[in-house]
Parts: C-alpha cells; sequence; structure tokens
DNA sequence: ATGTCTGTAGTATACAGA
C-alpha cells in the first residue's frame, strides 16, 4: 500500500498538478492540506476525476483558509471531521477549523493534519499551535496507537537536522523546545518519524520557500511528516520525499512524501508464499 | 531566504497568511 501526504497549498491551483502527480505516483492512500476550498467546491472541482480513478475521498473544508482531504482507493469508512477537544481559533471554545480529518483505509487509521502555524512564537496563534498538538495527543490513548498515522504538515521541524541553518531560526516557529516537546509527547505515546528512521543522516525537506531561489539552494525545512504506530512502522518498505513534484511551473512550495507499506501480515491480499511460477525471476 | 505564491475583495491593486 502506497501512502502519501501533500500540503498542496490551494487544490484549485494545482489541480493540474495533482492529478498528473496521482496518476504518475499511483499512490493508495492520500492526505492533502491547504486545499483552500468548501466542501461544494471540492466536490464539483475533484469529484468526478477522482471517482474515475477509484478514489472514495473525504474533504474537510472552510474556504479560503486551511482545508484537508483524504482520498483512498483502498477502503475509507468511519470518516470524522475534527477530534474531540480540538479548539477552535480566536476562540478555543468556538468553531474548529478545517484542520484534521480521519479515515480507516485497509485497517489502517489515517489522520491528515494541518497543524497550525503559530505565526510567531509571541503571537496568540502559538497558544493555539500548542494546545492544538496537546489536544491532538490527549485523543491517543483512547484509540489503536499502534495501527494509527498521524501525517500532514506539522509546522514543526523536529530537530536541527530538519532545517537549512538552525543559526537562522533565532526567534522562529517550527524549532522551539515547546513545539518539539509537543511532537515528542506523540513520538512517546507510541508514534515514529518513520522518513527519519529510514534515512537517518540524510539531508531531507518538504518545504522550501517560494522566494529567494530556496528549492534551487535547497534551503527547506522537513515539517511534513509521518507519524506511524508500531504496527505500520514495521510494514514500511520505502519512504521517501517526492521532489519531483516540487519543481517546474506552479509547484506547491510544499513536497509530497510517500511510504509504501508491505501487505499487513493478516491481510487478505493472498498467500504470503508466491506461487512457484511466480518466485522465479 | 524574506527576492513569491495564494485567495479575497472587487475590477486595480492591496491585504493577509504562509
Amino acid at each position: 500500500m502506497r501512502l502519501a501526504t501533500w500540503n498542496v497549498n490551494s487544490a484549485k491551483a494545482r489541480l493540474p498538478r495533482l492529478l498528473d502527480w496521482l496518476d504518475t505516483r499511483r499512490p493508495d492512500v492520500v492526505c492533502l492540506q491547504e486545499t483552500k476550498l468548501p466542501d461544494a467546491e471540492w466536490e464539483t472541482t475533484f469529484g468526478a476525476e477522482l471517482r474515475a480513478r477509484g478514489y472514495a475521498y473525504a474533504h474537510v473544508g472552510e474556504g479560503r483558509w486551511n482545508g484537508v482531504a483524504i482520498l483512498s482507493r483502498v477502503g475509507l469508512d468511519d470518516v470524522a471531521d475534527g477530534f474531540p477537544g480540538q479548539p477552535g481559533f480566536p476562540d478555543p471554545a468556538g468553531p474548529r477549523e478545517a484542520r484534521a480529518v480521519a479515515a480507516t483505509c485497509a485497517g489502517v487509521r489515517v489522520w491528515s493534519l494541518y497543524v497550525p502555524n503559530g505565526r510567531t512564537p509571541h503571537d496568540p496563534h502559538f497558544g493555539y499551535k500548542l494546545a492544538w498538538l496537546a489536544a491532538l495527543a490527549a485523543v491517543l490513548p483512547a484509540v489503536d496507537v499502534s495501527r494509527t498515522v498521524l501525517t500532514g504538515d506539522m509546522n514543526i521541524a523536529p530537530t536541527d537536522a530538519d532545517v537549512w541553518d538552525p543559526a537562522k531560526f533565532g526567534d522562529s516557529t517550527h524549532v522551539t523546545p515547546q513545539e518539539r516537546a509537543s511532537l515528542g509527547e506523540l513520538q512517546r505515546i507510541g508514534l515514529t518519524d518513520v522518513l527519519r528512521r529510514r534515512w537517518p543522516d540524510e539531508r531531507m525537506f518538504t518545504y522550501w520557500d517560494y522566494r529567494a531561489g530556496a528549492f534551487h539552494q535547497d534551503l527547506g525545512m522537513r515539517i511534513d511528516l509521518v507519524l506511524a504506530g508500531a504496527e505500520v512502522t514495521g510494514r514500511v518498505r520505502a519512504a521517501w520525499v517526492d521532489r519531483q513534484a516540487r519543481k517546474g511551473s506552479a509547484p506547491s512550495d510544499h513536497a509530497p512524501v510517500v511510504v509504501d507499506l508491505d501487505e499487513a501480515p493478516d491481510g487478505d491480499i493472498g498467500p504470503v508464499v508466491p506461487p512457484p511460477s511466480a518466485r522465479r525471476r
């Protein structure tokens, strides 16, 4: 099963590239962030195109900002819009923003997340970011973490190795101890950063600012993560950043992250040992 | 890196968010 996450920075602006990418990479489950569409416009823009490709989908949108989705052609059950206790902004008790959607796909509980940016460490939005992450962590003790994947734009670089130059981040979000502690809490509960596990020493980014030739110089950040529970982590066969999707004309400022999983040991795909005729290479 | 892109309002350009 191929799972991917991509902050598309407007699904509508990315329409041709998104469809081409689906046809090229052929992911089974796709988590999207920053679709920036109301649900009705998502439906009219993407519904027929996705169904023609065999995808079911769940979209949670609000219009001009945010917006998350899950596409799946291996099942899409028990869709959840947001999570219990998810705070709003600016009023924590106010309406939730469109930043979280979950669904069960081929036995894996998949979450597409767009964590609040935080703006600056002194902005009320930063407190919102931390509260949002704390509320997310608070949900996990009640779920089967082993078969859970939290993925999306976390807006946190897990370590200094995940930014192009830590010295340039003196008073910035994405690298503060508080944000990293929030991420650490998710990992303590049993979720693994599968890209870093696969490539412990690789210079590896998923986001590059549009300005100043940042992509060309590889001045980026790794803020789009796949955090997987133990059962899923044990099935990771490949994990990579699709830098091709950041090249060329009219790209998103984020690249997709792609993870290939072996079939589940208890899956119904077929015999573990192929017949002799298929085993020969 | 702060050099751009996106959406909105509204019809040209300014603004906000990232």
